[in-house]
DNA sequence: TTTGTTTATTGTAATATTACAATATAATAA
DNA sequence: TTATTATATTGTAATATTACAATAAACAAA
């Protein structure tokens, strides 16, 4: 095989996982990181950034896009990527929720 | 290529990213909060509860375990396993390290 | 001992991900 | 118009993931 059985699990569970994948990979923290650091939301120089190739970056930030991580609006001959909050109100509710029910339990 | 370059990231995203691929299964996602809903943590029914073959259910939870989500001990014959709430900290502390940081920003 | 029960490992086919060269697209500047 | 600049898309090779049948291992009970 090699593709999950994604139809098997609820809309919950894949949403969250999705979420997840999205953070997967180690240039894809990166580059949140990044968007966190610079002071506002004009980006564009994402790709000197990070030790990837242009079309490499173009691909993890599609993902990131398609995850809702992040947003991105075209700025002139830019564009100007920035986190969305909502998304990471979602996963911090998530935590949220497994802290409050570890709290009822023996480890 | 297939190999993500990790080399050229810092130890902490790259851990961070290991963690959240632990994750980005709805399979996983099924397993941590099956783990949440039982009352204690002598487990071992973890196969009849999903809809996938035990071999690979115990990947799954080979792939949990290795992230440190997860903690098996033998309890006789069954295996126990529980959640490792020292891991949930630290996923926990990443987005409220990314919460504080949006605060000073324009979305 | 043999039998049953539970979990892990191995092998493998199907599919997904990652990275990048080459190329395309879109907008601005000259 | 013709550059120039910034980003996206396409194609593809290398590698990783997912799922499961078959089998093994470890232990308890009969």
């Amino acid at each position: 095989m090699g593709a999950s059985k994604s139809e098997s699990f609820s809309v919950e569970q894949n949403e969250m996982a999705t979420l997840f994948k999205a953070l997967s990979h180690p240039a894809r923290i990166a580059i949140v990181n990044y968007l966190l650091t610079v002071d506002s939301c004009i980006c564009g120089d994402i790709v000197n950034e990070l030790p990837l190739a242009q079309p490499t970056i173009s691909q993890h930030l599609k993902e990131l896009k398609n995850a809702n991580i992040i947003k991105g609006t075209i700025e002139g001959t830019a564009i100007c990527y920035c986190i969305n909050p909502d998304t990471i109100d979602k996963i911090e509710n998530h935590f949220g929720m497994i802290r409050h029910k570890l709290k009822n339990k023996c480890c």
